[in-house]
DNA sequence: GGCGTATATGCACGAAATAGCATATGCGTT
DNA sequence: AACGCATATGCTATTTCGTGCATATACGCC
């Protein structure tokens, strides 16, 4: 387990969106790749990739598709996903 | 930070290799590519990823090169280490 | 049904990662 | 100096990954 959720996560535009969705609430793929200056096919592609690795749930409403992170994620998944944000964190704090 | 420490791990041979080195001993590559059951070249080439990520350190003694956790990994970055080295264990022991 | 917005996907391409083979380098032994 | 063992590295082939472009699909609205 712990190597898919590395790749997954181990990727700018994918932590970036796992950064986004860490405030808990949901999020359309516009809104990611406004945020991420991404393109959609790119944003769209990453977003699956993702949700393979089950770091990710969707959710159609209406036009849109509501991405958000996966309440499920069992606990060590879950633990080095925290570690991996901290981490993230941190080094946007240095960057000062 | 994050990043280039996730690229490091997200691949089994560096996985497997940081896995064995967590024991806090040293290890020189022969013994890593007979457990990893991996080819001299490509070992070596892996430990220099991990190298160059900040994970190990090498110190030569004579013929062989050992290598070792970085003793001084940053914060943040062990935290990651050690949840992925509980999930990689955990995945393990479900393996039974 | 036709149109506009949001998202996914097939295809092709360039960039990067991985691996093997051969060879170089470092070190101890004789 | 010659040899053997351990490790690193240059070169190359193969694969994987990330991307853009075009197109398909889903949905709401008129």
């Amino acid at each position: 387990m712990p190597l898919a959720l590395l790749s997954a996560l181990a990727e700018p535009t994918r932590l970036g969106a796992i950064q986004i969705l860490a405030d808990g609430q949901e999020h359309c793929v516009c809104q990611l790749m406004t945020r991420l200056d991404a393109s959609q096919s790119r944003m769209s592609r990453h977003m699956q990739t993702l949700k393979q690795a089950g770091l990710v749930v969707d959710r159609r409403d209406a036009q849109w598709v509501r991405y958000r992170m996966n309440p499920d994620l069992p606990g060590p998944a879950c633990a080095i996903l925290e570690a991996v944000l901290e981490a993230a964190e941190t080094e946007q704090r240095k960057a000062a």
